[in-house]
RNA sequence: GUCCCCGUCGUCCAGAGGCCCAGGACGUGGCCCUUUCAAGGCUAAAACACGGGUUCGAAUCCCGUCGGGGACGCCA
């Protein structure tokens, strides 16, 4: 028998972390095993549920590259998906339970009758687990409304489904004799569960809304690579029993298993995530990198369609500087901006250490001329530098930094020479010059560095 | 309060009785490189919650304590 998992989350908040994760163990699980990946949507609470959410949904799994073999758009042999679709089967189900006297009308409403006795399942990550039935009260199956409750609804639709194996978060572990009671009420096995463990924010404390609970496509907007984020996000929680953590999709089907899911909660590690997101920075083709980055250049207005055909090769150049040096894709951008346009501020704190010398204007100008004479090449225009330095009795350093400041506006760059040899004589030289004219530049009074 | 789960460096993951005076990664400190910031190289500090057992031997098994988390809805 062919594994049958499913995500089944509820359209009352949108995909975070923590569900995107149980998302991807169960679909790491089904593509280990050549099963299927069901998605299924959990909206019995008409009140709280929403069609944005469900697209929502969607959308961050779809980014994520978690995809659904069963489920919304893609339908299948069990449609519908959505259970607000399928009430009927529900209260089908119900009125069996009430026949047979193990369901009992309260109020308009209909309890399950939970029998005497201990229930034990075998968890797949936490091994047997057992309740006694004394504290598991009656339980609503179907509201006075005519809706079921969610432990009806799972249960009858895990049956109908055929699903084989339930992967959801450490929350539901007090709920699972309840419907480990349901499975068996309805003459059904119950499937094998595997319950893992939460995740904390950096404070240890629930991911909730307040908490850094946020959508996965704000880490798309945050300038998160998907594949940096899937592997991560696969490592928390789970381990391979190595010391490999560096690990392709492909790689991680390959090695899953539900005993490697470890017991305890585990903390988001946001740092943890950047280092990720930046080996996967490195790793990526140019090509790939220049398709990441366009919504991100657009945004910014820095975005030519050149960049496509006659100014690709000086794209790519661009982006070798930048690489080493970015975290997330929004860096990118704002490490650009000096390699398409002029500064229109300068750094105060760079203005008042490199700038503010008397004859600062007279070097900014002597390299500007320097510069205009040099080979167009990294190697000369670094020799060209130092050479002028020497012969005005200064440290090249001065120069450098005074030229950063002067070409980016910024104290922080890649490499000077790299850098000017991209942005190109014309822009260069006229930067150099702009500046030379507007100096001194106002400083900012010291006693702004005290506040 | 009751029930359930968990307890190895700050964080994530290794470790399933001797291979562990505990290993890797992120982060942190130092050094090197250096025109800045990164990247890179080298290096350092950093943990088996505590107390009892079991055993020749325990991070690994058992019990208790403490601590953390979760669940106790006509929410999912």
């Amino acid at each position: 028998m062919t594994p049958r998992l499913r995500f089944a989350p509820s359209p009352t908040g949108y995909l975070h972390v923590g569900g995107a994760r149980t998302a991807l163990f169960n679909w790491l699980y089904a593509r280990r095993h050549g099963g299927t990946f069901v998605l299924r949507i959990e909206d019995t609470d008409t009140q709280r549920s929403s069609d944005d959410m469900v697209s929502g949904i969607l959308d961050g799994l779809r980014w994520l590259g978690i995809d659904w073999d069963e489920g919304p758009e893609v339908g299948g042999p069990h449609a519908p998906y959505f259970q607000s679709q399928r009430l009927d089967r529900y209260r089908a189900a119900v009125s069996d339970l009430v026949s047979r006297g193990c369901a009992y009308e309260d109020d308009g409403a209909i309890r399950f009758r939970v029998p005497q006795g201990t229930t034990t399942f075998h968890d797949e990550v936490h091994g047997p687990i057992s309740f006694d039935n004394a504290h598991l009260e009656s339980f609503v199956i179907l509201r006075s409304d005519g809706h079921p409750t969610y432990h009806l609804s799972v249960v009858v639709d895990d049956i109908d489904m055929g699903i084989t194996h339930v992967v959801r978060g450490d929350d539901h572990i007090s709920n699972t004799p309840k419907h480990v009671l349901l499975f068996e009420a309805f003459g059904a096995t119950p499937p094998r569960f595997a319950h893992v463990p939460l995740i904390m924010g950096a404070d240890k404390k629930r991911l909730s809304k307040r908490h850094g609970a946020t959508s996965v496509l704000e880490y798309e907007r945050q300038g998160y690579l998907p594949d940096a984020l899937f592997n991560f996000l696969a490592l928390l929680g789970w381990g391979t029993g190595t010391d490999d953590e560096l690990l392709s999709r492909e790689e991680l089907v390959q090695r899953f298993t539900l005993d490697g899911i470890s017991g305890g909660n585990a903390v988001f590690n946001t740092d943890k995530l950047d280092w990720f997101n930046h080996q996967y920075l490195l790793k990526l083709s140019d090509d790939a990198l220049v398709a990441h980055l366009r919504p991100f250049l657009i945004e910014a207005g820095l975005w030519r369609d050149a960049f496509h055909s006659t100014d690709h090769a000086w794209l790519v150049q661009v982006l070798a500087l930048l690489r080493p040096r970015a975290q997330r894709l929004t860096e990118f951008a704002t490490q650009f901006r000096p390699f398409c346009v002029a500064p229109t501020e300068y750094d105060t704190e760079g203005v008042r250490k490199h700038l503010s010398a008397s004859d600062s204007a007279a070097h900014i100008t002597a390299l500007a001329a320097c510069v205009t004479a040099s080979a167009w090449n990294v190697e000369t225009l670094e020799r060209d530098l130092r050479a002028l330095a020497e012969a005005r009795g200064i440290k090249a350093a001065v120069l450098i930094h005074a030229a950063r400041l002067a070409v980016t506006g910024r104290m922080v760059s890649p490499g000077l020479f790299d850098m000017l040899v991209l942005i190109g004589r014309n822009a260069v030289v006229t930067r150099l010059q702009r500046l030379a004219r507007q100096l001194p530049l106002p400083v900012a009074p010291s006693a702004a560095a005290h506040e």
